[in-house]
DNA sequence: ATAGAACCTTGACCCAAATCAAAGAGAGCA
DNA sequence: TGCTCTCTTTGATTTGGGTCAAGGTTCTAT
């Protein structure tokens, strides 16, 4: 599987793996043909760490497909996930030698990874990539904050239905279709991930899906397998209106 | 008072105020003449509001003196503070036409403003404020998740400390001395903007905050002066060895 | 000086979520 | 078919921090 059975190709730069989020709207021939040169892929099994934190990383990548997710830890083994990498997000910094974060695959993991020293001395000297990348790390930093708000003022029923909410609407997405009624989608996270995420317990997060269940706000299949009956309803439970925003 | 009395002037970059954070390490001459050319100053009293989150933002802008919040709130009136402007911090977002968050001022404040349009034909003709940009934003970006790990996974009494330790290293950054003994400083924030920072309530700031006192990790002269006697002491109260990282 | 407002502290009580514990459900495999 | 490992659910109990309430401080304005 490759990055085209899960993403569309854009017409203007069809080989570009990192153009739905990252620098290829504007590519031209020449540029393409640059990544092309530094590019190389790298597959990962699932709970295999990418890098550790503090790590020297020297590439910068993009999502094809599978789970990746950045966590922070405590010395005593508290961890807080900071970010979940979906297909086609980009991950990496240019300017920076060595890793912030764990990054660590959650399922099968294909990455398309660029060497760092050529993508910035490419981003250097072309100014919409550099444009590109700013915008791209200013969404980050909003979603970010969005999660701040989430993990500082809401409550543990809210921060279920925000996090089911996100992972619906990244899901929609990527299947190309927006739609507010009926969704139905896969978990990608374990419920110990998404505890991790939301700052709560796995046995918190069990109940609090437990009784999204009972009320039908939404069904489940098996463990993972959620249907979402209408949308709207959901949101109305995740304490705002927020259309989304998740970490990276 | 001017930022002169407050940060000491970069030789290279005597007028140019931004220089401490932002674009100016490597300005030359005629990138200073234009910067002086589209700055203007604008000055906010105690309690104003410098911008609504959704309204247009015009401008980008250097705080010289006072602080700033920025902050998120639910429809319910739960606020969560999302960053802390402190003299010489940044803020402003190029390529983005509104303001993703309430900017306001929590004691008298002045910053120096350059219109955004200019600032940004600026940016995207010169390689290396592109460049500072970028860097600027992903340590904002840092400091935000390392917030994320402290609002998920700390306990209240993990949390002031963190945000004393970081309180105490700004303000001795701003000294230009850095030390890890005995620190004495103003908090800049009341309880209630603690609270908000924290994801707490206002009447737990104020328990954990005679907690600590009562135990002489601090001592407190009115509601505001703290004295650290041992730094290294409350630092192993914030549950990690982090050195500060604050969202901007 | 005095009144009022804004801010802060402390106490009593409560509750949402954590913790501790045990048992079910699936998936892979021998 | 049953074994085992991992993930999940549910129950019982505890607790950290929230909520409600009452005073205390400090500052400003008169």
């Amino acid at each position: 599987m490759t990055f085209e059975d899960i993403l569309p190709a854009s017409p203007s730069c069809a080989d570009c793996p990192i153009r739905h989020r990252a620098v290829c709207s504007r590519c031209d021939e020449r540029e393409l043909g640059q990544l092309e040169e530094i590019k190389y892929y790298r597959s990962f099994e699932a709970g295999q760490m990418v890098i550790w934190s503090g790590d020297k990383m020297d590439f910068v990548a993009s999502v094809v497909s599978g789970i990746a997710t950045l966590t922070q830890t405590l010395e005593d083994g508290r961890t807080q996930m900071v970010g979940l990498l979906l297909p086609s997000d980009f991950v990496g910094r240019p300017g920076r030698e060595f890793a912030p974060y764990n990054i660590s695959a959650t399922t099968d993991l294909l990455m398309c990874c660029f060497r760092k020293k050529p993508f910035e001395e490419m981003m250097f000297s072309t100014p919409h990539i550099a444009q590109r990348l700013l915008e791209m790390t200013l969404d980050e930093l909003d979603s970010a904050r969005e999660w701040m708000l989430l993990l500082g003022r809401k409550t543990a029923r809210e921060k279920i239905a925000s996090l089911l909410a996100i992972v619906a609407q990244r899901d929609a997405a990527v299947k190309l279709r927006t739609q507010r009624g009926r969704m139905i989608f896969d978990l990608p996270l374990t419920r110990e991930a998404m505890a991790d995420y939301l700052g709560l317990t796995l046995e918190t997060v069990s109940r609090q899906i437990s009784a999204l269940k009972r009320e039908g706000i939404i069904e489940l299949e098996g463990k993972r397998h959620v249907t979402v009956p209408d949308f709207d309803r959901l949101l109305n439970e995740a304490g705002d209106d927020a259309d989304g925003g998740l970490p990276t």
